[in-house]
DNA sequence: CGGTTGGTTGAAACCTATCAACGGTTGTGG
DNA sequence: CCACAACCGTTGATAGGTTTCAACCAACCG
């Protein structure tokens, strides 16, 4: 069963999700990852629903290791906005998005394992020009991906925005190696995408329902399948990686 | 009348607004200013309507001097929506969000001036250490209006959103001196504003006016007046500065 | 087994969009 | 000076998308 077979992904090419994602963002030579990995603490670990940043306001930059999490901001009548979701290999702290805001938190969606910079050796891994430049991608696309979500927000259609936002968690889970061609884990409540999408949880769950029915995704028991990713892109103008 | 009065708006304090928005975000020294300014090439104007940013791709960054224009993604059926306002001392380019993206437009709103940077002098610039600085506070401003932005078209009903926005635009452009008190010229069309604030033009018109029969706010002929800002701040839970 | 959690469904109320029309203002040319 | 067009704001009626409230179901777990 679909459930069944994603439920274990154990990384595939490097060790080190991070690492793969850094790469990804430019040469990183090896020596720098050397580097980077020393400057690191042993992995921590949260539970699926703690806050993981706000605990201490100087808290040291990290790297997600394993899990999902999110940024998002409370308001006071408890309504809640997800600004940006983060997955294995993402770095929190580095760029201006991740770093702690009085009004923003992190959260874990699920169990998270993550890494935090050693605060001595912060201005080692800065120093590092490879490294340097692949954060400054890595905030490049995070700082995209903040921009499709106000438009998702304020131009899209319901529809649209599921779609779209689907299509973004696709492609950023192909770039670290955790996706079965079209399909993908997607370890949340539809409570959390609809913080999301600006939802209620009532109407994401109709409206993937619409997907469903059109052929177009498969949501169930925490996994998602895209059937038809073209279509998708089309019904949602979705550029990957977003020009 | 109010529009009559608030027509021309002579800046008060420094000559050129850029300035002293740079000065707002941090001090910087008197001879670091003369650097900036010796780096800039002669004012150029836009007409409202025009687009500035697309034109050249790799374009230097430059400073809006006067005048209001926004960053805004057009989809493709039409639909459009603003991603920030651009006043008067705004750097545009400095940062990840105003660098050209390909999906991503400035746009007039009004006449308006900027002053490029000249190219060849940009290291100039960022060697600054005062400027530099200053620069990454108002990129961090920025950053945060956008989160705001998220907050309000996905968690916000249409009268918090107006709200929230007037008071956004009220505190900037007290920055600049560029508010009476608690008016301040609004040179938007509504249509802008509903593109803003992810509504219809009608529905914006609409809210507007509810916002004035509850004695709150006053928009009229390019110009609006906060009547109650303590009022509206609790409306919207608007943070000045946003914590 | 009962309680809890997350997903699903239905009906009604609400908010917002759309369509269409009108009025005031401005600028222009006859 | 007036007629006209264009633009922007305003208003009403209607349709539609979303939310809310409420209930039910299935899976899981102690």
């Amino acid at each position: 069963m679909l459930t069944t077979a994603l439920r274990a992904t154990p990384s595939a090419t490097s060790s080190k999700s991070f690492v793969r994602r850094l790469e990804a963002c430019g040469g990183v030579a090896a020596a720098e990852i050397a580097i980077l990995e020393a400057a690191l603490h042993a992995p921590e670990t949260y539970r699926a629903g703690e806050l993981l940043h706000p605990p201490r306001p100087g808290a040291p930059p990290f790297f997600m290791v394993s899990g999902w999490a999110c940024l998002a901001r409370l308001l006071d009548d408890g309504r809640r906005q997800v600004l940006a979701f983060l997955l294995p290999g993402d770095g929190v702290g580095f760029d201006l998005l991740t770093q702690s805001r009085e009004s923003t938190s992190v959260l874990a969606l699920t169990p998270v394992k993550v890494q935090r910079v050693r605060q001595s050796l912060l201005g080692e891994i800065t120093g590092c020009p490879g490294v340097n430049r692949a954060l400054a991608v890595a905030s490049d696309q995070q700082q995209t991906r903040l921009i499709d979500q106000v438009v998702r927000l304020g131009r899209q259609t319901a529809y649209e925005r599921c779609a779209h936002l689907l299509l973004e968690l696709h492609g950023r889970l192909a770039e670290i190696g955790e996706t079965q061609g079209d399909a993908f884990r997607l370890p949340v409540k539809q409570e959390v995408l609809a913080d999301a999408l600006g939802l209620s949880l009532v109407h994401v769950n109709r409206t993937l329902q619409q997907l469903r029915r059109d052929q177009l995704v498969e949501v169930h028991g925490g996994a998602a399948i895209l059937k038809d990713r073209q279509a998708l892109a089309a019904t949602c103008e979705y550029r990957s990686g977003s020009t």
